[in-house]
RNA sequence: GGGCCUCUAGCUCAAUCGGCAGAGCAGCGGACUUUUAAUCCGCGGGUUCGGGGUUCGAUCCCCCGGGGGCCCA
């Protein structure tokens, strides 16, 4: 809770706009003649898409000797003397009109319909199914009740909500967009689609530790908290990497995690604070084998939303993510964007020229693999559309992968880059402890000069490990990205309700 | 963190050079028994994001602060 004026209550009704404090006047009216303006339970009979869909085709001006009862959120009234119409509609968007005439329901009831009922609120109707003269379906009310008085106006159906309103009244968006209400749908089959695949696989889901002693498992600045009981700050997870790797060290050969992690940067079109992550472990298993899983996890994700891994994205275009993805190695991908040769033997000081030569800034302490991969960052990424894996990255940007079996200098670790943004990663692991903690101590030595995103010494991770963990292969994805490649949206229309600031 | 744009009625937006703050939808009153964003007649509705300044006069110009968007770091 906040102190914002929402939850302040106005000291007495005039303060209010118009609009409401006529609503709330209804509502008052509605308590007055004994009708409960919010009434504990509703006696449904039948959904409006059931009504849709046992009466397909009627001819206009049937009388289908159907009786029901139906609830839905008044959309658009069209009232006239004796004959109001209106759009009712319910959750998943599926609409029928409903018809009150004098004679059905009588006049007093005609005359509250007309005062009582705006544009928002949820009502009964209890009559008859049938088509207007026009051919539209229709209840033919023989009366009608309030089912919940909206005391608050919706905005107008035919304008476009600002994008201020849609991202903090999430709600709103979800009444009058459709796109809106598609997203939430979208991503709910997106993660069952990925529990269905790896179940079906044979990996097991696991919940490891949000609250964390340590960070760990990617390079981010963390959250902090504090437990009182402990008396000891905790970090909300950057990654569940650490502890899904003791969990393999355990036997637990396949194994993963879909949840959320907190990361304390920016916030942008494609950084949010809090996201929900993939992470997915396969012991005996390479980072070749993980490209094929995420591969195939995301084509089924494209097919479940799409019926096919052809997506189509907001602004109409459509993309074909089925069949094979082109590799390439990190080196290559940069000396063919910089028309130069670049490889693992290419020394900082050329780099740096190349670098200057494309005017991308470097830091003086980074090493010819740090500069690789800024020049990647900067030159390359965003022109990689087509699903891409990047290969091979240096092993000083890689702390948690094994060394090359054919280039010790370089990293069993890809990138997967779609439409000019990463979208997952994945590493054949590193699994000797000897190498890991010295690794994680040159990490813990950069921490201790200052750098917030290096990670921490972790001596029971390196306890677990020490006691053998089998060669491993893991993959990692962002399902906010995923979502966000599938529809070609921002992360805030991908996340239902992303942080926003306090309201002034 | 920096630059640019933006904030006006319930919603979406106007307002000329600094001169009585308007429209559409929504609302209220009236007419209408086949409407589809119903239509027709009439009427209300404003802390112009907040604070300060310049001015006879500020939605408009200046300063500080807040929210949102885009671009850059």
């Amino acid at each position: 809770m906040n102190d914002g004026p929402v939850n302040t209550p106005p000291s007495s009704d005039d303060d209010l706009p118009e609009q409401l404090r006529i609503r709330r006047e209804k509502r008052a009216e509605l308590l007055a003649k004994g009708k409960d303006p919010y009434p504990v339970e509703v006696p449904r009979t039948d959904t409006l898409a059931g009504i849709r869909a046992a009466f397909p085709d009627l001819e206009p001006d049937t009388q289908t000797g159907r009786r029901v009862r139906v609830v839905g959120r008044v959309m658009f009234v069209r009232n006239t003397g004796k004959l109001c119409f209106a759009t009712l509609r319910e959750g998943d968007g599926t609409e029928l009109q409903a018809m009150l005439s004098l004679a059905n329901v009588g006049a007093e009831s005609l005359a509250e319909w007309k005062a009582l009922v705006d544009l928002g609120d949820h009502v009964l109707v209890d009559g008859e199914v049938i088509t207007s003269r026009r051919g539209e379906l229709s209840v033919m009310a023989d009366s009608w009740s309030m089912v919940a008085k909206a005391v608050r106006p919706l905005p107008v159906a035919h304008r476009e909500l600002s994008e201020e309103t849609r991202v903090r009244q999430r709600y709103v968006d979800l009444i009058m967009r459709p796109e809106a209400r598609d997203m939430v749908r979208a991503r709910s089959a997106v993660l069952r689609t990925l529990r269905e695949q790896l179940g079906a696989r044979d990996y097991i889901e696991v919940e490891t530790p949000m609250l964390q002693l340590l960070h760990g498992g990617a390079t981010a600045r963390p959250f902090v908290t504090h437990a009182n009981a402990l008396d000891t700050d905790l970090y909300l997870r950057i990654a569940p990497e650490l502890f899904l790797k003791r969990t393999v060290v355990g036997g637990i050969e396949r194994v993963f995690e879909l949840n959320r992690v907190f990361r304390n940067e920016g916030i942008d079109s494609t950084h949010s604070p809090e996201f929900a992550m993939l992470e997915a472990y396969q012991a005996y298993a390479t980072y070749d084998d993980m490209a094929v899983l995420t591969r195939e996890l995301i084509q089924e994700s494209a097919r479940a939303v799409f019926g096919s891994t052809v997506v189509r994205h907001a602004d109409g275009s459509e993309h074909d993510l089925g069949g094979e993805w082109r590799s390439v190695t990190l080196h290559e991908s940069v000396a063919n964007a910089v028309q130069a040769e670049v490889t693992p033997d290419t020394g900082a000081e050329e780099l740096r020229k190349i670098a200057a030569t494309h005017e991308v800034a470097l830091k003086d302490s980074w090493t010819a693999g740090e500069i690789v991969l800024e020049l990647f960052e900067k030159l390359v990424e965003h022109t990689l559309i087509e699903p891409t894996f990047v290969r091979d990255y240096p092993v000083e940007v890689r702390p948690l992968t094994r060394q090359h079996r054919d280039d010790p200098r370089l990293a069993e670790a890809w990138d997967l880059i779609v439409f000019g943004h990463e979208l997952g990663t994945a590493y054949s692991e590193l699994v000797d402890p000897v190498e890991q903690r010295s690794r994680l101590h040159a990490q813990s030595v950069l921490a201790a000069k200052g750098d917030p995103e290096a990670m921490q010494l972790d001596e029971d991770f390196l306890r677990a490990m020490e006691y053998g963990m089998p060669p491993t292969g893991g993959m990692g994805m962002g399902v906010d990205r995923l979502l966000m490649t599938l529809t070609g949206l921002g992360i805030r229309d991908t996340i239902l309700f992303p942080l926003v600031r306090a309201e002034g």
